[in-house]
DNA sequence: ACCAATATATGTTGGATTGATATATAAAAT
DNA sequence: ATTTTATATATCAATCCAACATATATTGGT
């Protein structure tokens, strides 16, 4: 999958901009799933109107520069779904922030309890913002890509609130125990 | 964050040569903090070493090409600490999977019924490999990262488990009473 | 015994991608 | 009044990745 699915599937939503397109892949609710920068996507958006993927009408507007807004073809649709059939990737998670801990021995103690006090609030605040997106979703879709969000990040939230007392060169107690060889799958229902 | 501290941070846990490097930064334990690529690595561990932040020691093998194994210098242990004080980037997460389940209602309910039961085996694969990858971690960091990939994947794979019954068109009565504004968090203790 | 595939090991390269920058204006904040 | 932020498109140097090339050992199937 690559920035041209990206794309379409943004448009499949509805009209925009590339520039709409960017911010939505960086921060809002598609910056999950394939990463994005202008210099991608201009020239994706290109590319695609010239392949009748695309459809581009011009806005022309007092002083800005024109407002180019793309539209999806049924042809756009066509290779859409095609490229939603095939097997996704594995999923790809990055974090400098566990690289840290993982190093935290060659650190001192005041600094990685700063790291993780700071990546607690990080945690809190994005998960509030995952819980305020998905209270206005209705279509399925979304609904479960939100879910697994909130189920993520809270899972998250929760390990290094519990953490925080970490220590970078003795085991804490409370956590030894904890390494018991069997899941202890609660029956949630 | 980039390549550079990614070696060196391998190499605070012992000598590699880049061949290792590049396993352990697409598999192994080190696969989850920072992208690497042979042309990448290669040109890193050469000007690093030109740097004096590494040594390079080179061990001929019959017939095999020449084995060069890397060490970290005082002047890299230096760079090493000073990068891993620099506050961390946001965790990156990108999910193909995410995307098709937003997409699902362009796709029939058959093949999004095959990729979610698919995932959920993989999920419960990978949680499992985790577990036993960390059953025999004793130092505080590479157990705390462990940790927080056990919680992490658990909750995914909890969650793609209890909602097999996915449907692209309607929501599932199951689902629509979760939604409570409350956290109801349970003291897990 | 033979062959194919995989693993070890280093390195290069074409094409793609990023992050920064340039341009231009409006609105909001200080 | 002035700085910053937001809107909006586009380019480009620097970097990076995926794939390939090279060479040999090992494993496993037939």
């Amino acid at each position: 999958m690559n920035i041209r699915t990206l794309c379409l599937g943004i448009l499949s939503f509805g009209d925009a901009t590339g520039y709409e397109i960017k911010k939505m892949a960086e921060d809002g609710l598609f910056s999950h799933f394939v990463e994005a920068s202008y210099g991608s996507i201009y020239p994706a958006l290109t590319r695609m109107t010239d392949e009748d993927l695309l459809t581009c009408r011009s806005e022309t507007q007092d002083g800005k520069p024109d407002k180019k807004i793309y539209s999806i073809t049924q042809a756009g649709r066509d290779e859409l779904t095609t490229a939603l059939t095939t097997r996704p990737k594995k999923d790809k998670f990055k974090s400098e922030f566990l690289f840290i801990m993982l190093m935290s021995e060659h650190l001192d103690q005041d600094h990685v309890s700063e790291v993780l006090s700071h990546r607690a609030q990080e945690l809190a605040d994005e998960l509030e913002m995952i819980r305020a997106c998905g209270e206005h979703l209705t279509k399925p879709g979304p609904r479960f890509v939100n879910g697994y969000g909130q189920a993520v990040m809270g899972a998250a939230n929760d390990y290094v609130s519990k953490n925080l007392n970490f220590s970078t060169t003795q085991i804490e107690p409370s956590e030894v125990p904890e390494r018991s060889p069997h899941v202890t799958v609660e029956a949630a229902e």
